[in-house]
DNA sequence: AACAATTAGTCAGGGCACTGATTATTTCAG
DNA sequence: CTGAAATAATCAGTGCCCTGACTAATTGTT
């Protein structure tokens, strides 16, 4: 038959762990808010003006995801967008009150959530998980542009 | 400001390592059959004639989208659907010789891309690596169904 | 000043993922 | 045997995620 264990498949890994991670955020931190709206809250609260491109950057979003987000996020009145009157190809998206209202009550919940999501790991395992964690998508993101890693742009 | 560091949410690290495993399924596997598909594919290897919900569950699809992967490689002729004589809601699912040969050509590329994609960790690292975010997802899923940790079905 | 290359954003199209409501079939209780 | 509960699958609706094609604006070169 030949048929393979999924639970070696890192693919399959990164899935569930997302699912859970979907499942939990759901029922602890919000179900009008999803997890990569907040992260663009988050970089708006850091840097209030970026224009969108920059901000899909920050959350790791590509050009077409971003604009969805960031079109429901200004329907539901936690963001502004204004043409950049230096660059009229760009938007500056800035926070409105509701939205900084919004992020700061979510980001309550959602470290609470972290410390659930995180409690099977003892410290140094949580430590360990972030770093392998990390190094592998940073590998994979360095396939795609082989010259981004060197510091010699021409 | 009060922004947060979002490299210490796991949930962020979770939805970067399936953008880093997409990339590089996309490039290293193929372009228009995805890893869930292969999922489904691998599962009806495993056991041919399986239902729908089933499927859905050994690959940790919910009823939903296990229905529109399934439909999809219904269309591309990968596997048969007939309904189950014995209990008309079910379907009974079963691989065409086009999806076995498909699941064998994808079998030994997946593996090169598995490799790959965890070639930044060392071998112990790996194992490391598959237990925490198993132990993470696995405590996840159990909140959501309080009752099935324990096996005492009433 | 004029034209090519680059860049920000949009749009169409395909696929994954979930919830809640609905339909068809089976099973179970009386 | 019949009506209620359970189960398999579908459908509608929302949101994330990507690619490739396109538009509009800017920058850089001649």
């Amino acid at each position: 038959m030949a048929a393979v264990d999924l639970s070696t498949h890192p693919g399959h890994l990164a899935r569930r762990l997302q699912q859970a991670h979907y499942l939990l955020w759901n029922t602890m931190v919000s179900e009008e808010i999803t997890s990569p709206q907040f992260a663009v809250l988050n970089a708006l609260v850091a840097e209030p003006g970026l224009d969108q491109r920059t901000v899909g950057e920050r959350v790791g979003l590509d050009r077409s995801t971003i604009a969805e987000v960031i079109s429901r996020l200004g329907r539901r009145g936690l963001l502004d967008k204004v043409r950049d009157p230096q660059d009229g190809r760009r938007f500056l998206l800035r926070l409105t009150d509701e939205g900084l209202r919004t992020h700061r009550k979510l980001t309550v919940r959602t470290a609470r959530m972290n410390q659930v999501f995180l409690a099977p790991l003892s410290a140094e395992e949580q430590t360990v998980f972030f770093d392998l964690i990390q190094r592998v998508s940073d590998a994979a993101e360095g396939l795609r542009n082989p010259a981004e890693s060197l510091a010699a742009p021409s």
